[in-house]
DNA sequence: TTGTGTGCAAAAGCTTTGCATGTTG
DNA sequence: CAACATGCAAAGCTTTTGCACACAA
């Protein structure tokens, strides 16, 4: 996931806040400072992660938070494509911050779970074509690669 | 996923079974009637399934399995490509079997969970060029596009 | 005969739900 | 102040594990 510098982050943070707040709105859904504390973690992180990881994470910065509470906002957040959801292969969904960050797909190492990312518009090429013979109304995809990595690392940290 | 007729069926099911046993040899596994049977029911199905459905199934038809077993054999299955383990975004893995039937990826629709199937040659040049490119060896893929069909039942059947 | 595979049930891991309390609109 | 959101813990669901017995090699 791409880095950005501060203060472009604190810019980015200001601009999601008030796309999930018209989110909530829109919905009558409450604004609530969990919500807000959530949202502005996820886009502090730089990486993929998980509802509990992302638990944990606020826990450590002392937000009082519940688990349930986090699973509700990432629903939320993934609804109004602040967040994208991405089942990796495991049972365990991963999750990564979307605003402002170019569409992508992911290339999954199988031996040490590392994940890389990448572009490629023969994907949207596919996507409105198989609309179209199908007759589906495409809203979004997920096309992961899975494979070995070469990192020298790589075996020594399999999961 | 593709209907077959009877004859072709049970021509298919002997070949299945050879490659099974190939596997299990390689691998110094035994080669259990247990195996055998989920191999068997697994393709004389002719859709998606998951874990808790298959074993139901076998013990409808009054195998003797337990869930332990049938988790085993769909991963040995899975191992040597004779099966295909999807996760359609929900925290459930999907199977279907592989092994003669034309490669392919899926369609799902988000209302009623409906599964069409596709094939785009774009796909292997996708995961040819990226693996070139970042130095993956790539060696599957799932792709998803997820929407709305257009079925008049649809709406009616949600999940 | 030896050790892997099995059935059964219990445990584990992720996610959702119920309930009493707190807070938003 | 009424309804919704929260925290906490318990329950739910899928998958995995432990153990004693069965059976393939």
């Amino acid at each position: 996931m791409a880095f950005i510098v501060e203060d472009k982050l604190k810019e980015l943070i200001v601009q999601v806040k008030k796309i999930f707040s018209i989110h909530l709105e829109k919905n009558s859904y409450r604004k609530t400072p969990e919500r807000y504390s959530i949202l502005e973690e996820i886009y502090k992180k730089n990486d993929h992660f998980d509802a509990e990881g992302l638990y944990i994470h606020m826990k450590n910065q002392n937000y009082r938070v519940s688990r349930a509470t986090v699973y509700n906002t990432l629903e939320l957040l993934v609804n109004c494509d602040l967040v994208t959801k991405h089942q990796f292969g495991k049972n365990l969904a991963q999750y990564e911050k979307s605003y402002g960050f170019r569409q992508h797909d992911h290339l999954i190492c199988i031996d040490c779970g590392d994940v890389l990312e990448f572009c490629d518009p023969r994907v949207q090429q596919i996507k409105n074509m198989m609309g179209d013979i199908l007759s589906f109304e495409v809203t979004h995809h997920s096309l992961n690669l899975y494979g070995k990595c070469k990192r020298v690392a790589c075996e020594g940290t399999k999961r």
